[in-house]
DNA sequence: GATGAATGAGCATTCATTCAT
DNA sequence: CATGAATGAATGCTCATTCAT
C-alpha cells in the first residue's frame, strides 16, 4: 500500500471544523466582535491548532470569505455558460441569488456584510481573479444576447447594477427581516421587472 | 442684548471638527479600525475633550451616521413631497442618489458600508423614526401614483428593491472605482430602465 | 503665576519609578525573562500607564540602557577633559570603571550583559552619537599624551583594548563573583600594569 | 564484520546539521530571538526530529556552546602544557585567541556574547569541569613562570584580566567591525604590551 | 470646558514541547 | 528514527474610557 500524500483525514476534519465555527461566529456577532477564543470553543480545537492551520484571524476570515464567494458565484457562472434564451437566464440569475441567500443565510450575512472589510486585503489577488473570471463570462453572455437583439445595448456597469442591484437590495431587506414577500413571488416579480428594464421589447424592435 | 443660550461658538467649532475628523477616519479605515486616538490626532482635540462632547465611540459614530442619513434623506423627501408625475419623480430620485454620492463621497462610503454595523444599535430609535418618516412619505407617494395608474401594483419591498437596488449597486461600483459611465448618462440609463421596470405602460393599460 | 510647561511632577515620578523597576528586573532575571507584568507589579503602575510612557518593552529597555551608559561615560569624559598627566589619567580611568561597577551593580549587570541585545536596535543612533562623542574626547586625550612622549604611539583600537579590556574582564569576574582581590588593590594593580603596557618608559626615551 | 554500535551515519549527519543550523541562528539573531522553527527550517529537520536528538532548546544551545568552548580552549591548553618560555607563551595565547576568532566568527559571536546566558545553567557542571581543568593548567603555567622570575607575582584574577581582557576587547571591536589594525599587527602589539604589563623586567630583577 | 495621565479588561499571537502515526 | 499536527500557558500590547488637575 502506498504512503498517502497530503494531510491526513483527521487534519482535514479539524481544519474544516475551524472554518465552520469561524463562519458561524463571524456571521452571528461580526468579525471584530468574534474572538479567537470564541472560535476555539466552538470548534473544539486548541489555540495552537488554529494558528497551525491559519496564519491569523484575518487569514481565517479571508479564507472563509473566499470559499463563500466561490459557492455563490458557481451558480451564476452556470447560468452564464448555458445557452438558453435571455429571459430564462435572468429568471435563473435572480432565482439563484434569492434562493442561495435563503439556503445559506450564515454565509449571506457574512459575505454581504463584509464586502469592504479590511481583512480582505490579503485576498485581493484571489478575489480579483474570481471577479475577473465572473466578469468575463457575464460579459460574454450579455454580449451574445445584446447582439441577438434580446437585450438593450447598455454599458456593462449599468446592466450589472440593474440586475444585481435589486437582488442585493432584496437580500439586505431579507437579512434585516424587512421582507414582506415570499421568495417565490419575489423572484418572479424581480425577474419580470428586471426583464422589462433591460430587454428589447416587441414594440421597439 | 440677550445672553445667548446653548454652547459657545468655540464649542461648536471644536465639536464640528471632531465630527469631521471622525467621518474622515471612519470612511477611510472603517469604524472598528479607527481608534479614538486617530480621531484625537486628526481633530487636534484632547482625549478628554472628545469624551466631553460625545458619550463614547459608538455615540460619536452614530451621530455622524445620523447626520449623514439626514442629509441624504432630505433630497428624497423633497421628491416624495412634490406633486409632479411619477416618471419625473423617479428621474429625480435616481439623480439625487447618484449626485449626492458623488458630492459626498466620504459620507457615502461611511453610510453605505455601515448599514449593518453594531454601533448603530445606540441610534435605533432615532434611525427608526427617520426611516418611518421616510417610509411614510414614500409609501404615500407610491400609493398615489399606483392608484393613478402610473405605477404597477407591487409590494413595497419589491418596489424599493427595484429603485434603490440599482442605485446602491451603482454606488458600490463607484466607490470601488469600477464605474465606466459618466454620472449624467448613468442617471438617465438607470432612471429609464427603472421606469420600464415599475411603470404601467400604454399597451398594458 | 505662570502655567507650568512640561509634564507634572507626578508624571515624572511615575515614569522614573517604571524605569527603576525595569532596571531591577532586567538586571536580576534578564531582559527576555522579565515580563511587563513583572515591571508592572514592581512599579505599581498599570499596564496602560507603562505603555503611555514607553512605546513597548524594547523601547523601555533601550531607554534604561542609554541612561546607564550616559552615567558610566560621564566619569570617563571627565578624565578625558582634565589636563593632568597620563599616568594619573589612567589611574582615574581604571578607578572610575571599577568603582562605578561596584556602586552601580544593577546597572553594570544590565549594561555589560546586554551590549548586543536586539532591543538596542532602536537606539543605534543615540548610542552611536554617544560613542562618537566619547571616542573624540578619548582620541584627543590619547593624541595629546602620545605627542607629549608619555604614551607609546599605537593604533587607537589597540590602546582601547589595552585599557578597557582588563577593566571589562575584571568586571565580568566581579559580576560572576570570581574576584579574589579587593577593589582598591585591583585598581592599583590594573592601573600600574596598564601603565607599563602603554607608557613610554625612561629607558626607551 | 561486526555490527557497529552507536548511531547510524545518517543520524550523525542529521544531528550535525541541526547543530550547525542552531549555531548559525543563535549567532546571527541571538538565543532568545531564535525559535525552534528557525532551526527547523535551516536544518531541514522536522520538529520531532530535533526533539529526538536534543532534550530542548536550552540543551541544544548548551551543547553548541560546550562544543565551541572545547574548540577554543584546546588551543589555550596546548600552550599551557608546552615548556617554552613565558614570553613566547603569551605571544601564542594572544595569537591563538585572535586567529581563532577570525577563523570561527560564528562561534565567536555565539560564545563571547552569551557568557552570561541563563541557558548555560543546564551546562554548569560540564562547563565548571572544563573551566576548572583550564584554570588548573593555566595556574600551573603561571606559577611556574612566576617562580622562575619571568612573571610578576600577581593575583590570578588580575593576571587573567590583563591577558584575556585586551583579547576579548579586541574581539568585541572585531565583531562589531570596529578594528582598524590587521590581525598580525594586532597580535604583536597586544602580546608585547601584555608582556610589558605582566613580566618582570631586567631593571627590576 | 480642556487636558492628558492613568486604568485594566481583553485579545491576538507566539512558541517550546508533546505525541500519535 | 521521522513527521508534523496538536497543545495551551504565557505574554506583549491595544484601546475605550475615567478622572484628577
Amino acid at each position: 500500500m502506498k504512503k498517502r500524500k497530503g494531510p491526513h483525514a483527521s487534519t482535514r476534519i479539524r481544519k474544516g471544523s475551524i472554518i465552520r465555527s469561524a463562519l458561524r461566529c463571524f456571521s452571528e456577532i461580526g468579525f471584530s466582535a468574534t474572538t479567537m477564543e470564541d472560535i476555539r470553543q466552538h470548534s473544539g480545537a486548541s489555540t495552537g491548532s488554529i494558528y497551525h492551520h491559519f496564519k491569523g484571524k484575518d487569514q481565517l476570515a479571508a479564507e472563509v470569505y473566499i470559499e463563500g464567494i466561490r459557492e455563490y458565484q458557481a451558480g451564476l457562472v452556470e447560468v452564464f455558460q448555458s445557452e438558453e434564451d435571455a429571459r430564462e437566464g435572468i429568471r435563473r440569475l435572480v432565482g439563484h441569488h434569492l434562493r442561495w441567500v435563503e439556503e445559506n443565510i450564515e454565509w449571506s450575512r457574512y459575505l454581504f456584510r463584509n464586502r469592504f472589510s479590511a481583512f480582505l486585503a490579503s485576498t485581493e489577488e484571489a478575489l480579483s481573479t474570481m471577479n475577473r473570471d465572473l466578469a468575463e463570462s457575464s460579459s460574454a453572455w450579455f454580449g451574445r444576447h445584446i447582439r441577438a437583439g434580446e437585450l438593450r445595448r447598455m454599458p456593462t456597469d449599468i446592466i450589472i447594477a440593474l440586475i444585481l442591484g435589486p437582488c442585493m437590495e432584496h437580500t439586505r431587506q431579507y437579512l434585516e427581516g424587512l421582507t414582506a414577500t415570499r421568495t417565490d413571488r419575489a423572484v418572479r416579480e424581480l425577474a419580470d421587472a428586471i426583464w422589462r428594464a433591460i430587454a428589447v421589447h416587441a414594440d421597439e424592435a
